[in-house]
DNA sequence: TATTGTTATACTCTATAACTATA
DNA sequence: TATAGTTATAGAGTATAACAATA
């Protein structure tokens, strides 16, 4: 039997569950408006804005897109197959690599994402930043950059059995 | 047509990327190792948890843990009803008022909670704290602290139909 | 009349495993 | 043999609306 670790105090909790509270809460309002505004849950937007607005080409490959989204390929599958039913991207076999499959974001999808846009912005800001000083959000992105990073790299359990890259 | 607002500048955009990945990233982490130790979903773990070791009493009213988690009375139905048929909890009916219903948790659902809660901590501080000073965990909680009373209070968009309080 | 909670129902999302095709 | 992506499928979770009972 492991040794049980020494349980979080009351600022590593209240950091933890905070975080969690405040990241819970926003997805819901955001979601609520973007389905409102554009009838697209969190997830379309978020692969419809890492086409629209991180890509310089406005494409990216499926699996790259699976890596920045955390799905399973299947649920990106899935997704993308909705987001090309309804016209805000497409599909088309990889250049160089005949297996791949290049996302590309359609003129429809970026006028979509450019439609809901406002509206995010007006949730974030009455939602989120408002209780934020300047200096607050500099000192919040300064704090969380770094665990991002670190997550990003870090794989989740020990004994997995690894899955990818 | 209402005028749009300015976007949101780089440090806010990194400061609420960085927010909804990370939190994100850890849900998924977390996630993982309560359904392996305990086969319980972050929703029931929180439900738990609320009873477990918010409440003194280890009880509270289906309407108090439907505002803690922000779910829809149905959806809260439904996981107090999974939680029951697992012994975890048990409903009752409210002493004080006929309507109401009493969640109480189970010397088993405590059992499964302490058994579930040195695996989650160890994901934490390996996932979450690893890369966070003491100081940087203060500072972490003191931000997000009022962000989240803000949103507690803050209906989330203007013009709904008030559902409930 | 308003509120509490449940039920019925339908839908969205996600994961697993099997499969195809290419590297 | 390993990787990219799709498909089939099954299960969990969520929301809506209608409902019953109590305040």
């Amino acid at each position: 039997m492991p040794d049980t670790p020494p349980p979080l105090d009351a600022v590593q909790l209240g950091a933890y569950f905070a975080l969690m509270e405040v990241a819970g809460l926003l997805r819901h309002a955001v979601e609520q408006q973007l389905r409102e505004a554009g009838d697209l849950s969190y997830v379309q937007f978020q692969l419809l804005a890492r086409l629209g607005l991180d890509s310089p080409t406005g494409s990216e490959r499926m699996t790259d897109l699976a890596d920045g989204v955390v799905y399973s390929r299947s649920g990106l599958t899935y997704q993308a197959g909705l987001l090309e039913r309804a016209g805000l991207v497409t599909r088309a076999p990889c250049a160089d690599d005949e297996r791949g499959v290049m996302v590309t974001i359609t003129h429809t999808g970026r006028g979509l994402l450019a439609k809901v846009l406002p509206g995010h912005t007006e949730v974030l800001r009455r939602q989120f930043f408002a209780p934020l000083s300047r200096g607050d959000t500099e000192a919040l992105a300064d704090l969380l950059s770094p665990v991002r990073d670190h997550m990003r790299s870090a794989p989740p359990r020990s004994a997995a059995p690894r899955r990818r890259r």
